[in-house]
DNA sequence: AATGAAATTAAGTAGCT
DNA sequence: AGCTACTTAATTTCATT
């Protein structure tokens, strides 16, 4: 799990990088062009990126509205103290249900924090019902995304 | 900005999209093994479905820690209601600072939840200084991300 | 209008200097 | 690392349904 092979990233890589991350679809000669070095070159790091994990996967953006969920919440979840045993089962739960795109467990005022993709406030309630209402959580609150700024 | 097109998803289109925002390396002819159509025919209907804007982009997930990014902050802004004026001013500024990954205008309790990924505490107090700190930002909640649950 | 098979073009990989 | 040859994948063409 440890991230090894890190001080071994120079210049290069981190353009690399920052390239693919922003679009991964970008060719050889491409990469060559923007960053200055020949496409065999680029593409041999790019391999040796994603053998040592530092790229991990590459992944489509797909517009979420085009599968009819054009609604997004963040939820803040506040867990019951007392039932902190049920915390891997939740996270168990949570990790299952398709609605939820991200999900981080954190400090402060809160527990957890959901990203949540469903079709309109119907399928929120429902979702509501079925994922949120439970005896080991103790509260939730929902703030409904308006627009995507970034 | 609607989304058209939509009626012309069938179940291939479907199957391949679920497919591709795991892994958006799914060769034409890992594709078409696993829809049960051709190489051809699988590639046919990515390009379509890039053209079309359903599949937005193709991005690399590069492990933050190896930038030394190992730490990850959800912020809960909540904005001075008589400087809404400011809001487009704040936005184009959010967009553009860099150790924001993910922003969103939100309805309830507060305005803005941000993604911040920074190397450790000192850094993110730097970034709260220099980003949170002023007047048309009313208050921020800090909830620092113990462990990624999805 | 969309498919599969085949041909073409382009991209990625591997070997050598 | 670069260059070149090789291999694999993507794209286009074309005949078919």
């Amino acid at each position: 799990m440890g991230v090894r092979v890190v001080a071994a990233l120079d210049q290069f890589d981190r353009k690399i990088l920052a390239l693919l991350q922003e679009n991964a679809r970008l060719t050889g000669s491409e990469l060559a062009e923007k960053v200055g070095l020949s496409a065999a070159a680029c593409l041999r790091r790019v391999q040796r990126l994603r053998e040592t994990g530092v790229i991990e996967r590459d992944i489509a953006i797909v517009d979420p509205r085009v599968f009819g969920k054009r609604m997004t919440v963040i939820v803040l979840l506040t867990l019951n103290s007392d039932r902190h045993d049920r915390y891997q089962l939740l996270r168990a739960e949570l990790e299952k249900t398709p609605e939820i795109t991200q999900c981080d467990h954190v400090t402060g005022a809160h527990d957890i924090v959901l990203r949540v993709q469903v079709a309109d406030m119907e399928e929120y309630a429902a979702f509501v019902d079925r994922v949120l209402v439970r005896p080991y959580i103790k509260r939730y609150e929902s703030l409904a995304v308006l627009g995507h700024i970034k």
